[in-house]
DNA sequence: ACAGGAAACTATGTCCGACATAGTTGTTGA
DNA sequence: TCAACAACTATGTCGGACATAGTTTCCTGT
């Protein structure tokens, strides 16, 4: 494991008083960073982390609890906390909390619907001819998948993922990475029942097309048309589940 | 102002345990509701809340610490918690995380654009007689605080609320008021610098009208209009900053 | 020698008490 | 009347203590 030790406390020399909540975060940021710790590896104990900020224990845990909302660590009672994403100090972290009604689950896809317009218009528009292969690259596998009659959704998203990546806002993806874990966090297909959207499918190689030969305004259409698609799937099934 | 003892303590009655955070959050919800607490009110003190709730005071300050984040309650030293946004106890807070480069905060500008287009074609086509009225009404309000030559922020806010209210999604508002707040929190605009998109109010008239009248694609072509403009000030702005 | 289990250890979860500090409210005196 | 001052209130911060779950170490019996 990496040591935290001695490039950490020669940073701490020069930081200056933490005083607001962010200052705690970044400064605890640019001591994960500079110690090198990577995803998987442990953080020190809250104590030790405390000692070393020159912070109470109360206000390390108010720091350590607000990365493990934001999905940064992980954090187990006996076993200490862990690093679970990348963490570099010249980002901004910044946490968006929804409020979700449960029974309206369809407008999170309203949500995500423009979004995913607006990157494929913008990948078609702007993506590097590395991206556009790619994206050609990921819809023949999905398809594939799709044939061989297996479970396409890990695939989809790889294929939907280098559309983001194309965009080159890399906002978009993690946007709709995340509207996508709060749906799937609150609903998860019933077993047997076929996979939400399974008819779009076929429509994947047409968009891809569209966006490798830089249509813009034809993929912007076939996204929007897939995602109709999708939503009634959605409001099938809702429907289905309570009745 | 409301009162929180009655039926509060009849509710903890039949409450289970709290165990996970969420049960806190959901507790604290069901408190709230039945307290019949609107916007503005305050909250009970901590410690009142924790001997209420049966849990200690550091579990309430971290489900308030919580919300505050969110944006539901507001707090001040010495002034007590106020409640800022309309709370529920059906609904579900879904924490979003984003990494965002100091450099890049532009792209949030991206990421706005097609969400308002949305909002604003939804409201064009969704919006009730009341809705309607609402939105002509802050439009007069934003061009009468502008003209006047004050500070016309809350108004344009005040503003863009109606319409996502009108989109008939309050996932929309959600979204765009916590994208707004990130780069609020990052860009501050530099005292007697005009204020960012400052041409774009006289088209917040024709704005308002396509969406009274019902004209989603004009609402769309207007918002797109306003939106180019503003993102073109921030680069400008950017720009100086840098140099 | 080795597998199984008990015991010690580690690190987070929870609680309590204390004080600091900013904001609010009430009081008093010119 | 109002301004200055004094209590009061409520959140912010800290330290210590114990509980509990997970991990490691070590010991024992076969």
């Amino acid at each position: 494991m990496a040591d935290i030790s001695t490039s950490a406390d020669a940073m701490l020399q020069h930081a200056r008083r933490i005083e607001t909540g962010r200052d705690m975060l970044e400064t605890l940021a640019g001591l994960v960073e500079l110690a090198g710790l990577k995803v998987g590896d442990r953080l020190p104990p809250e104590i030790e982390l405390a000692r070393r900020l020159g912070v109470s224990r109360s206000k390390v845990r108010e720091a350590l609890m607000s990365w493990q909302k934001m999905g940064i660590v992980t954090r187990n009672k006996g076993a200490g906390t862990v690093l679970a994403a990348e963490v570099t100090s010249g980002s901004i972290h910044l946490p968006l909390h929804l409020k979700i009604e449960a029974e309206s689950l369809l407008r999170t896809h309203a949500v995500r619907r423009p979004l995913e317009i607006e990157a494929a218009r913008l990948a078609a528009e702007h993506a590097t001819p590395q991206q556009r292969r790619e994206i050609r690259a990921r819809m023949t596998e999905l398809l594939a998948v799709y044939e061989a009659g297996e479970d396409w959704r890990d695939s989809d998203h790889r294929f939907h993922n280098a559309i983001h990546a194309a965009s080159g806002n890399p906002l978009f993806g993690q946007f709709i990475t995340q509207i996508q874990r709060a749906f799937d966090s609150v609903y998860t297909a019933p077993l047997g029942k076929p996979q939400l959207g399974q008819a779009t499918i076929p429509m994947h190689r047409p968009l891809a097309e569209a966006i490798v030969s830089g249509d813009a305004p034809r993929a912007s259409r076939i996204m929007a048309a897939i995602l109709d698609h999708v939503a009634e799937d959605v409001a099938r099934e809702m429907e289905a589940a309570r009745g």
